[in-house]
DNA sequence: GCCGTTTTCGGCCCGACTGTTTTCAGTCG
């Protein structure tokens, strides 16, 4: 039972109360708490970094209760969906309401109050038959409907349909500096941010947020409105517009004037949990925040708004970077004065501390582009100090694996190359005209490194290794003394998905217990909105590499992000060491390991737990 | 139903936009 099938429980039974409500008014105000304290208990656990079936399994009812917004109540209740699948309350709640619940839970501008009104008046029970009604135009005729209404339920019902996916962060970050830019370049905007998940930097992005600075408002959201990747306008008001672009993603955007440009982007920023509970924060103080200001409560007047770290301040906190806004224990860590801040968060690893990419292929197999051109560009635009070969072996046929006699001469290879690095002008000898035009294309459209001018190039190295192919039994397809030979030896599993989980389990284990292996490559196996990791038991597999000094690898290629963010927390806690690697087959791949520090920073890694934020003896006399 | 630096009752985040109203309810972010 996965923490998401409990809040979908929670959820449905925060719908039915809801829908329960018809009672008197005092009693209606009770349901409506009740219904919205489940909501809570819902996105709470939504949002946990913990199992919550092995959680209860470890500690019972008492474990669940140490989890925020949950009570005695909906602890009893979760406790009897895991024991039995079924919750009771839940039964008798739809005995009243025999509807198809789940196709009206996420139904998108047409909630629970209105569902009622149509409940009430008419028996139907799917989303099918709330269609046929609008469709035939009997919903107009309702107390408060109109036909109007009927129109946009029709268009309502039409847009869950077509369904709302949540796009991959990789896939949109190039379109959200597009419309960054579209708004900073426009003469009324003196400021503009891509906010939302986009800052946050989740891995992927339900839609795109917008917050800019002007004197003109009315402008700038006709702008934003009447934009060429713009579809439809949903509303527009006088500080805010939502639209729906073209590849049926909505944005919004929210106007602001510059003293409050804090507070706008603190809340559009979100995460939704993280600002409430910076409000409730205010309030206790005797404040009250919006997205315009912070106010005292007593006198009105404002006492921040321009910048966001001023309003973290006057509510006793340090300021928190957007990636860790998910109200998972960060504002109780961020107290001023607080031990733990200065010892963990304050060394949180930076965009700049990554050093060298460990896992980069070439055109010795599924590579687009030769050695010599990888180290160039992850030299030339990307700042790297070094990056690992790290090609494909032989059982893994569709990307042309190297055998052991060609691994070697691939590495004899890398030695050349290092050498000619280290004695000429390798860097200034390269042709690259070619390359640097596809490169632009695409990878220019991420924000690149800070490139460090004191370096000098003949410092860069190309180490040796390979992305060894792990067999069905946990062996490797390449023998233990080839393997010896290279600088480092990341291990992958790329077939067999679906063992058991104990024998998957045991898998990983064996190539953890093998001398030979540094690093685990992609650990759990995802591919996001795609394929589900295989099923592993992580906490043994995590005691293993502890045991054995294996690394653990979060993949930062976008479609991967693998390990996430939650388990790279378990991971550090257990004090198991990580690397980031852009898994590059071309250069422009190079720019997707900003993606892997920021997944590393929402899992709150340090840089000492990254250890390619080391420079190269370091980092090889760190693994084992 | 949850929660507590007004702690076991009486609160519960805050404001914009839309549509159906004519002062507000519903929904969203």
């Amino acid at each position: 039972m996965s923490n998401a099938e409990i809040a979908t429980m929670l959820r449905r039974i925060a719908f039915l109360i809801e829908l329960d409500s018809e009672n008197s008014e005092a009693e209606n105000t009770r349901l409506n708490f009740k219904s919205r304290a489940y909501i809570k208990a819902s996105d709470q656990i939504q949002n946990l970094p913990i199992n919550i079936k092995q959680l209860y399994e470890e500690k019972g009812i008492d474990g669940l209760l140490q989890i925020p917004s949950i009570g005695k109540a909906i602890a009893t209740k979760i406790s009897e969906f895991l024991n039995t699948g079924t919750v009771d309350y839940y039964e008798k709640l739809k005995l009243r309401y025999p509807i198809q619940i789940d196709d009206f839970l996420d139904l998108e501008g047409i909630g629970p109050k209105t569902l009622r009104r149509i409940f009430s008046k008419i028996n139907i029970k799917t989303l099918d038959e709330l269609e046929e009604l609008a469709r035939n135009r009997e919903l107009r005729i309702l107390p408060g409907f109109s036909a109007n209404k009927e129109t946009d339920i029709l268009k309502k019902i039409e847009m869950h349909r077509i369904g709302k996916k949540r796009f991959l962060l990789g896939d949109i970050y190039p379109l959200a500096l597009k419309i960054e830019e579209f708004l900073v370049n426009n003469e009324e905007v003196s400021k503009a941010a891509a906010v939302g998940s986009f800052r946050r930097m989740k891995e992927t992005v339900g839609d795109l947020d917008f917050v800019v600075v002007s004197n003109d408002p009315k402008k700038v959201i006709e702008k934003f409105v009447t934009m060429p990747n713009v579809k439809e306008i949903l509303s527009k008001g006088v500080t805010k517009a939502f639209v729906k672009l073209n590849n049926n993603m909505d944005a919004d955007l929210l106007v602001v004037p510059s003293e409050s440009f804090g507070t706008a982007l603190l809340y559009f920023t979100g995460s939704k949990r993280h600002g409430i509970h910076l409000r409730k924060l205010a309030q206790v103080k005797g404040y009250r925040l919006n997205e315009w200001g912070l106010y005292e409560n007593n006198t009105d007047q404002k006492i921040a708004g321009e910048s966001e770290s001023d309003v973290y301040d006057l509510l006793g906190l340090e300021w928190i970077p957007p990636e860790m806004r998910e109200d998972n224990g960060e504002i109780e860590l961020a107290k001023k004065g607080s031990n733990s801040w200065q010892h963990k968060m304050a060394l949180l690893v930076d965009y700049n501390d990554v050093r060298g990419d460990l896992q980069v292929h070439s055109n010795y197999t599924d590579g687009k582009l030769s050695i010599e051109d990888m180290a160039y560009y992850a030299r030339m635009l990307f700042d790297l100090d070094y990056i690992a070969i790290t090609d494909h072996t032989q059982s893994l046929k569709i990307a042309g694996g190297l055998d052991e006699k060609e691994i070697l001469d691939q590495q004899i290879k890398i030695h050349e190359i290092n050498d000619r690095i280290k004695s000429s002008q390798f860097f200034e000898d390269m042709d690259t005209s070619v390359v640097k035009n596809q490169f632009y294309h695409y990878g220019n459209n991420y924000r690149s490194r800070k490139k460090d001018d004191k370096k000098t190039d003949k410092k860069f190295r190309i180490l040796s290794g390979a992305e060894v192919n792990i067999l069905k039994d946990g062996t490797l397809d390449i023998s233990n003394n080839v393997l010896d030979k290279l600088d480092l030896v990341g291990a992958a599993i790329h077939s067999n998905f679906s063992l058991p989980e104990e024998i998957q389990t045991e898998r990983l284990i064996k190539v953890a217990q093998n001398p030979s292996v540094d690093i685990l490559f992609h650990p759990t196996g995802r591919i996001i909105n795609k394929r589900e990791g295989y099923q592993i038991n992580i906490s043994k597999v995590l005691s293993a590499c502890l045991d054995t000094k294996t690394v653990i690898e979060i993949d930062a290629h976008y479609n991967r992000l693998d390990i996430r963010d939650e388990l790279i927390r378990t991971s550090i806690n257990n004090g198991v060491n990580l690397v980031i690697d852009s898994d590059a087959h071309h250069p422009m791949h190079y720019a997707f390991l900003n993606l892997g520090i920021s997944q590393a920073r929402r899992g709150w890694a340090n840089k000492k737990d990254i250890l390619n934020t080391q420079p190269i003896p370091e980092l090889l006399s760190s693994l084992k």
